[in-house]
DNA sequence: TCTGGGGTCCTAGGACCC
DNA sequence: TCTGGGGTCCTAGGACCC
């Protein structure tokens, strides 16, 4: 059989995970509406599903449409314990997993051919694996591509499995409404909606052109390969995340300067914490704020050279704060984050490099590193940059620069985060 | 109903370079 | 004196996802 024609990408997406997980640990829960938050539903079951409580609803509505609903505060460790035990059914299914986040993935199974199992049967197998060992409910969608096997899995919720076999892919997708595509949210739906395009099917009369005026370049091309079927086959694995970040709301201002300025070196710290966890190097730093209106703002700094100094990346985030000083005092600040972006691998960081760097221009004195991943070569290091080449090969030098910590930014001096500066 | 904490990708304008 | 196109990078904002 042609290999492109047939349905060999699963989607497999835990079912309620949060409130799934809660559910079965305490017998008590099952059966009954539950909500997992805290302010706002972070997750509920499919009971309190059905009486209209929807994630990200605030806990107010959720009660007044659900009188009889259980919230419970959330158990991150269990959710990621939960999380990695499926996820390892899932490496043991196919090696090739693509995790999309912490209760769902794809798995491409074209590659197991040769065991002569249809991939819907190993759908079926992965939903008995994970119900026995795990003890959740999953649903698995099988279809030619990810897009598709997503949007089957969507359909088929709760504690489903649905195939879609590649001659029936217009027959599935056609009737669907616009906003049950991956990718089409509120606002793009409601562009949709003032031209008359309800369905997926709708959309699949129209020429590109019209979808690309419609949406946009990127948004129209996208949808038109949707509803036509022209998504991507592969499962992409291997990806590496693009950034790190960490946010905490305040709660209602006035805040107290200092207040917000330990909250957000509180944050730097977990997030270059995390960082170097995940053996990674950033070169920009992003502030998110949001205010008492809900408007929102981000500003972001960029270094010459990727860097994993919390100290000048705490330095440069404190910078961005008192550059939006203004903002702050206007509309009243509720939310302060920071994000790490432009990740580089520290792999091929080589602390006692023999390259023997004194001399060369712009080195100093500092202990020069070598980074993959920065993308220019500054400092005119040509010379330096040559003994790379032959040390490591010429492939990946040219992406690599060198590196001297803390260069490029002057640090001001940190107030020190104290007991009462909460 | 006043809304959490993580992410991804795209767009658009200005700076800068060739 | 007035004039190109093309490319990359940085910044800020927006849509969308779970």
């Amino acid at each position: 059989m042609d290999r492109s024609r047939r349905a060999a990408v699963l989607h497999a997406d835990l079912d309620a995970f949060y409130a799934s997980v809660e559910q079965r640990d305490d017998a008590r829960l099952r059966g009954r509406p539950v909500a997992v938050g805290g302010g706002v539903v972070l997750a509920c079951s499919y009971e309190a599903k059905r009486a209209g409580v929807r994630t990200a609803m605030g806990l107010r509505e959720a009660r007044g449409l659900c009188p009889g609903l259980i919230v419970v505060r959330p158990r991150f460790d269990a959710y990621t314990a939960a999380s990695r035990a499926v996820f390892d059914v899932f490496h043991r299914t196919t090696p090739e997993v693509q995790g999309v986040s912490i209760d769902e993935a794809f798995l491409d199974v074209a590659g197991l051919r040769h065991i002569d199992v249809p991939p819907v049967e190993i759908g079926a197998r992965l939903r008995t694996l994970v119900r026995d060992e795990v003890g959740l409910a999953i649903t698995v969608g099988v279809a030619r591509t990810p897009f598709l096997a997503k949007v089957a899995s969507r359909v088929a919720k709760p504690d489903g499995l649905l195939l879609v076999e590649p001659d029936d892919e217009d027959a599935f997708l056609h009737p669907l409404r616009v906003e049950q595509l991956w990718g089409v949210g509120a606002v793009t739906a409601a562009k949709l909606r003032r031209y008359g395009l309800l369905t997926a099917g709708d959309v699949a009369a129209l020429p590109d052109v019209a979808l690309r005026s419609m949406l946009g370049p990127a948004a129209g091309r996208h949808l038109f390969a949707v509803v036509h079927g022209l998504t991507p086959e592969r499962v992409q694995t291997g990806r590496r995340r693009g950034s790190i970040g960490a946010q905490r709301a305040l709660g209602r201002g006035p805040h107290r300067d200092r207040f917000v300025r330990a909250a957000l070196l509180g944050l730097v710290d977990r997030v270059c914490r995390r960082m170097r966890g995940a053996h990674r190097i950033a070169r920009t730093v992003v502030l998110r704020l949001r205010f008492d209106d809900y408007t929102r703002a981000t500003r972001s700094h960029t270094f010459p050279h990727a860097t994993d100094s919390g100290d000048d990346l705490a330095a440069a985030a404190l910078l961005l704060l008192d550059g939006v000083a203004g903002l702050v005092q206007e509309r009243g600040l509720t939310l302060v984050g920071v994000a790490l972006t432009n990740l580089a691998s520290d792999d091929l960081v080589q602390p006692a490099l023999p390259l023997d760097l004194r001399g060369v221009a712009g080195t100093g004195s500092g202990e020069p590193r070598v980074v993959d991943g920065s993308r220019r070569e500054t400092h005119g290091l040509d010379v330096a940059v040559d003994q790379v080449a032959e040390r490591f090969g010429s492939g990946s030098v040219r992406r690599a620069s060198l590196l001297r910590h803390g260069e490029g930014f002057a640090a001001p001096q940190l107030p020190e985060p104290t007991d009462d500066d909460r």
